[in-house]
DNA sequence: CCGTGGCCTTGATCAGGATCAAACCAGCGT
DNA sequence: ACGCTGGTTTGATCCTGATCAAGGCCACGG
């Protein structure tokens, strides 16, 4: 587990499934006794310059900083459910999230994953609007939603960044709808590999090695099929030697067969 | 027809079909000859309070009018394709439009309709993403992108706005996501139908009867399914008297047995 | 009056992916 | 080592909605 800056601590908010490692918990409890989480610090930030905080000067970033608590999550843990009230807003600093909706007889849709760089929280409501939950361990900076409105309206930039961050998630969530509403099975796992790998290459750099912090159900609860369908396909491609299973992901050995499963 | 303010122009851009109706095109232009649209004006606009434009106060709202030109479009006329250069922004002040991405293997997918109030062409790229077409005869307050995005910078107000319309356009996507992605053909014309009837009930007072200006096709390519299911699943209805089949669109007899085919 | 073209409806059949069921596998605690 | 547990794979069968095909309806124009 990754130790940042000054004092952190690990808040298990909502373990559902037990896995909460309350032995890290208590040890790194010592070093910063607020159950609330700890001061962040801006300038050891990682994700600083892809992140929202990247449209905020040396001198402004400042007041965004006495904003901003740095909070901790194990794996498998609740950040937020749908319904709740909105209090906070978040930037991921490291891990993956789940965001999710849920229909009233168990269904789930899958609305997307976020990773570091990312804005949780964009919401016009009192509430938020579907849940987050971690895949990993998951650092984030987190900030009042009040608050972080305000200083959005005093600090011009900021807005303007944040606009374009809800404009960019608008065009990702059009992109998903062609894919969920006109594409076949096999497409839809062949262009989730491809952007997901896209995406993770734009914050660790390009690789063959795609990990996939996420389980075959939640593949399938993003691209509006079954985990057997999933599962198939992806078995399908291993025996065609066009990717290969590593632990926790896989390997695109042939990207160009990939790439091709997809029209336009 | 509607005629608004002062003098206005159709201008069919690129009229595929043929329809473009010359006679009226002819007649209106001896009011207003330029091809690039007429001044518009806000007094008399039916929309304003809907619109982004509702942020700006009276004084800044004539800046807004210097950059704004009126435009109206018959039916079945392309406003923009996916890919042009995208260098107006719009308003629409009457009329529905659909917006649409397309495959190269001819598939589509209708990513939503814009109705009075909505502004079409957000975005970051400098392309449009998706195509617009008129479904009915449609009125448009145009913007040169470039101008107003400065303006937005230069009136915070309606920065905050445009901040606004894309959060809620988000939600409307993410909403979506969870139709496509996990509802079955019934549930998804239920939810079709009922979220139509409350988007024209914000605007024109809530009734029973519900104008659909679209074709069954166009609604198909909405929801990810086919025209005939779309076809027998409301003919279904229509023998169950939970709507009838009025010209131009449904009345909703049954709001509740509607209601009641959606989980959640 | 009839022919034509668009769109919509209806029926018959098909198939892609869902569902049902069982086996597999790795990690983990005992 | 053992058996549990949760996720994954694989196989057999089913079903929803797609596809294929025909016919209906209506607005237009000759």
């Amino acid at each position: 587990m990754r130790i940042a800056g000054k004092g952190i601590i690990l808040v298990s908010l909502n373990d559902k499934s037990g896995l909460g490692d309350a032995s890290v918990n208590s040890v790194v409890a010592g070093l910063c006794a607020s159950p609330e989480g700890c001061r962040s610090v801006c300038a050891t930030c990682r994700v600083r310059l892809y992140a929202v905080c990247s449209a905020m000067s040396e001198d402004d970033i400042a007041d965004l900083e006495r904003l901003a608590a740095h909070v901790e999550l194990s794996p498998r843990t609740a950040l937020f459910q749908a319904g709740d009230l909105a209090r906070f807003v978040y930037t991921v600093t490291s891990g993956t999230l789940r965001l999710q909706r849920d229909l009233a007889d168990g269904r789930r849709q899958v609305i997307g994953f976020a990773i570091p760089g990312d804005f949780i929280g964009l919401s016009l409501d009192e509430t938020y609007q579907f849940s987050a939950d971690t895949l990993t361990a998951v650092g984030l900076c987190r900030f009042d939603r009040k608050d972080f409105t305000s200083l959005s309206h005093s600090r011009q930039p900021l807005l303007e960044r944040l606009h374009l961050a809800a404009t960019h998630e608008l065009t990702i969530a059009q992109d998903h709808m062609v894919i969920l509403g006109r594409r076949r099975a096999e497409e839809r796992v062949a262009a989730f590999l491809l952007r997901w790998r896209d995406r993770l290459g734009r914050i660790n750099g390009r690789s063959a090695t795609v990990g996939l912090p996420m389980s075959r159900q939640d593949m399938a609860d993003h691209l509006g099929l079954t985990i057997e369908t999933v599962s198939r396909t992806m078995a399908r491609w291993m025996r065609d030697r066009i990717i290969l299973d590593v632990p926790g992901g896989i390997r695109v050995l042939d990207q160009q067969r990939l790439a091709a499963i997809l029209p336009d």
